[in-house]
DNA sequence: GCTCCACTAGAATACGTATTCTTTAGATGC
DNA sequence: GCATCTAAAGAATACGTATTCTAGTGGAGC
């Protein structure tokens, strides 16, 4: 691999010299412009990122960190963050938390040794003081994707909002008894239970923390064993709702007639599911893009500044399900 | 952002001895070797791996290609990586080709650029000479994992035995007609259809490219309709199956009976499907660590070996659809 | 009491780049 | 024809680390 000193070498110029062409500095003569281009391409020069970063202060480094890159919504959003800072000229170190506030932690360290101008990151949990306080002593701008975190930069759809939709549409279509399933990570439940108390159908709303499939088949039948009455399930995520359907099917209740279904993140299997699984979408592309500007913003235009929380919306898919 | 120099000069010792009393070297005397780490610890010391990757040849980072990472057969691989990396000390840098040819060329770029270690590889397509020369031209370990590419380390299923497996189970169950669809990047159409043809229904198979599922449903009213004769399709992955049993259900054709379904990955979503869908399932978490396992041996110990092209193989998941 | 060795820690250097400072040569002004 | 200015390119330096080389110090051996 070889270096500018070399080209100087061979093009008998001094390595500043050589800097300065490959840098599209005007202040060098065209004639050897032109002999240390042509020698840079002969010998397919290509730049050490990591001298240049130790010289200056810019790696070109995002650092992304997820909960788990094997869940089709984060896989998308990581697609779509990748494609983003690819056009700007930044290459993203990959981490997985799996769900692991140790491995979370650890993350912050790799972030640090390689100097990552900025990071892009899905907290585990949205309330983790800790996790913040870690990040603000970081000199390293920050955007929270997906979740809120007070006093960072966020962008995320208000949870709580997309679930309060979710009762809403529940509600039109004659849906009378609610159960929600999921892990409580966010405000989804938060937001369907309290429209759904507002309305008075607080009390006939049931929740169930998903451990397993076996647990859940277990809490859906005693929620119907409960009362013959129209009811509905809103799951925290496809998944779930996939596995809904698949137990009503065996317990033979017919699903919108008897019981609704609806997910959450609008996979792109929904559309082929029998029947066509409702579902909340979020704006994937449009939250890569806004959290990855406003990362870029904060890199460039170095500062305080007063911290991003501009809740995007969710929107309603709502197909045979429901 | 403290340094070694730094720590040096708080702590009246040299900038080199600061570097081995972090390393561990035992030349140092204990008082010394204490008062470092105390100063080290309490500034909250991280090392720079820039600086390290340049002075050394260790940059600890791995780079990772990918077609398309919101692919969750990808997406699980990814992880399995990741997680595979970070045990043995690496991060990883993510690319996503996105199936453009452009952008597999340009990551080398950046592999070059950031002095990667290692990289591994899902190649666009397995026999594309042009890539493999540039890789080869690289001095940088490179193990491909999915696809089998000539001269190079590679950690794939076969994908011709796979094939042959689902044709022997497809016959075994009486389907006597055949429809393949997918995009032919492997081997599996291959190994498929010359193990029909070893048997005699070679002509009796239709080979379709998928584009879109328009045309991929006009494909299969054609076939549906040139014969009564009890048939099967083998779909390219699971997705285009679930596409393919959601046509086959707006079409009233029952599955299995008269037209039977296998996948290919082994999506978790199969098992939840009605009916529950018959797939082909990778040893994902194995060819991670195989390919990791492989290419930091290549890292540790370089020097000419014989390529590794050890093909594992896959195995058939039977449900319903079959 | 002198020599030699082992051990410890500092000095010097290299990695590849960008930048700042300095020199040189050529041009301009009078 | 001389002083001054400008442009171009080389010299020196810094970034943070690891390593190799060197110097000093104390103890062991005779």
């Amino acid at each position: 691999m070889i270096t500018m000193t070399e080209i100087a070498k061979l093009t008998h110029v001094s390595q500043p010299t050589v800097s300065r062409v490959l840098n599209g500095s005007m202040t060098v003569a065209p004639e050897i412009r032109e002999r240390v281009l042509a020698c840079a391409r002969e010998h397919d020069y290509q730049f050490n990122a990591l001298a240049k970063g130790l010289q200056g202060s810019k790696t070109k480094l995002l650092g992304v960190l997820v909960t788990d890159i094997s869940n089709g919504f984060f896989a998308d959003l990581a697609k779509r963050i990748e494609a983003e800072a690819r056009e700007n000229g930044y290459s993203i170190i990959l981490f997985n938390s799996d769900y692991n506030p140790r491995n979370e932690q650890e993350y912050l360290d790799v972030v640090r040794r390689y100097r990552v101008d900025g990071v892009l990151a899905v907290p585990i949990r949205e309330t983790s003081g800790e996790w913040r306080e870690y990040v603000k002593k970081l000199d390293v701008p920050v955007v929270t994707v997906t979740r809120r975190a007070k006093g960072l930069d966020s962008v995320y759809v208000d949870h709580a909002q997309a679930g309060a939709m979710v009762a809403a549409h529940l509600l039109e279509r004659g849906f009378r008894r609610f159960l929600f399933i999921g892990k409580d990570y966010d405000g989804k439940y938060v937001g369907f239970r309290r429209s759904l108390m507002e309305i008075g159908y607080g009390p006939r709303t049931a929740n169930v923390v998903y451990q397993d499939d076996v647990q859940m088949n277990r809490a859906l039948e005693d929620w119907l064993g409960q009362s013959p009455e129209r009811g509905a399930v809103f799951a925290g995520n496809d998944i779930y709702a996939l596995q809904v359907l698949d137990a009503l099917r065996r317990l033979e209740v017919s699903v919108p007639e008897r019981v609704g279904v609806i997910g959450f993140d609008d996979t792109s299997m929904g559309r082929y599911l029998n029947p066509r699984l409702s579902s909340v979408s979020q704006p994937i592309a449009r939250m890569a893009h806004e959290a990855v500007a406003r990362l870029l913003d904060r890199i460039d235009r170095p500062g305080p500044r007063e911290a991003l929380d501009d809740p995007l919306s969710a929107s309603l898919v709502i197909r045979e399900s429901t």
